[in-house]
DNA sequence: GTCTATATTTAGATAGAC
DNA sequence: GTCTATCTAAATATAGAC
């Protein structure tokens, strides 16, 4: 069956920011992109913007519960830049980067777009934390890594290839492979002896130091 | 003396995707910062879009022309991740990170701002693959980094960490911090001895092997 | 080159029939 | 809850005076 109107409405908003963007959203173009009615949006959102939000957060619940298992499924750095890489080639073919795109743009000027995307980039933020806290457990990298710098860095890192892609797909795919190189030198820093390990905390603790005296100063 | 009114237009242009969104903007807002009549962007321009495209190249050479003395001027990796900290913040306070947003969201339904803002982002791009030569030609790193890939993973990930900062300005300080505890962990690596060179190299190898024959396969 | 005035289209939003 | 009809405001674009 189908589903009710305010869903159809949510639906034609990420339909109609797919294809027309943020600037060619209206009432006209979201009510003609889940089939009803004009009026519609405002009997059941008050206005477009409410719409926009709403769509915004909804969207996001339903794509993270898509993700959730394989991210609960990953064992290794390597399998999270894996699984990363597969999620922009699937989101890529939804067409779900114009979203981003769209949605990122309209949070510079809509403070409750900016707040829908905040809340949307923390349910993300939260499964990268939870593999990181899972992959770092018994782990050098562990002992040094600030595990929620490096998840926003991770999410923020994703974000910018996304939206790259829109302008330049190839360089996007260079760039994964660079970072598949990164990520190869880390899972080789993850197998050192008790040694260096302790070489690399203290190359580490030595920047981070300079980082808090220079930034509390 | 003032400029003359093509760029007071595009000036105008930029100043009204800071203050209105890519949704936002027409001639009349465009016009209105310039401080110069509605019709003169169709006079001078033909459309808003022409004049969109206009402004984001100009603008974007502007740009790149205030940077470059202080990428040439970069000696280490980490200074390449200061500078960048460091134009972020400037970025931000000036308004542009609201600016490159927007014309982020116009690239994916308008051809001609894609092309625009792809050949912006080449520009920046040739400059971070110069500092990479520079900085890695007599580094181990440079014997297994691909520079071009780099240079567009770091371009991305700057990208991102501009977006993110405007749904969560909180979470790019801790992003900020992560990658600066990466950048020690390469800079140890960076001082390492011909063996432990050897061995990172060669992990580094096998990554890359397994990804060039899956992608061919 | 710049301005005023205006034709035309499209947007947000509401009233009221059903 | 949904539709038609419509009001009002704002956008693109052009014609023509200066």
């Amino acid at each position: 069956m189908s589903p009710d109107t305010r869903t159809r409405l949510m639906e034609g908003t990420i339909a109609a920011l797919r294809t027309h963007g943020i600037a060619g959203v209206s009432a006209r173009t979201i009510a003609a992109a889940a089939g009803v009615n004009q009026a519609l949006v405002f009997y059941h959102f008050g206005s477009v913007d409410e719409l926009l939000t709403a769509a915004c957060r909804w969207s996001t619940e339903e794509q993270v519960a898509e993700y959730q298992e394989r991210f609960a499924a990953v064992g290794s750095l390597r399998e999270l830049q894996t699984v990363g890489r597969e999620m922009h080639a699937q989101e890529r073919a939804a067409g779900n980067i114009t979203v981003l795109a769209q949605l990122l743009a309209g949070a510079h000027t809509n403070p409750a777009i900016a707040a829908a995307t905040r809340d949307s980039f923390a349910l993300w933020i939260a499964e990268i934390e939870k593999a990181l806290v899972r992959l770092l457990a018994d782990s050098p990298l562990g002992e040094i890594a600030d595990v929620p710098g490096l998840a926003r860095a991770i999410c923020a890192s994703f974000i910018g290839m996304e939206l790259y892609d829109g302008v330049d797909p190839d360089g996007v795919e260079l760039a994964f492979d660079a970072l598949d190189q990164l990520g190869a030198v880390l899972e080789y820093l993850d197998g050192l002896g008790p040694t260096a390990r302790r070489a690399v905390r203290a190359a580490v603790r030595r920047t981070v130091k300079k980082k808090t005296s220079s930034a509390s100063g």
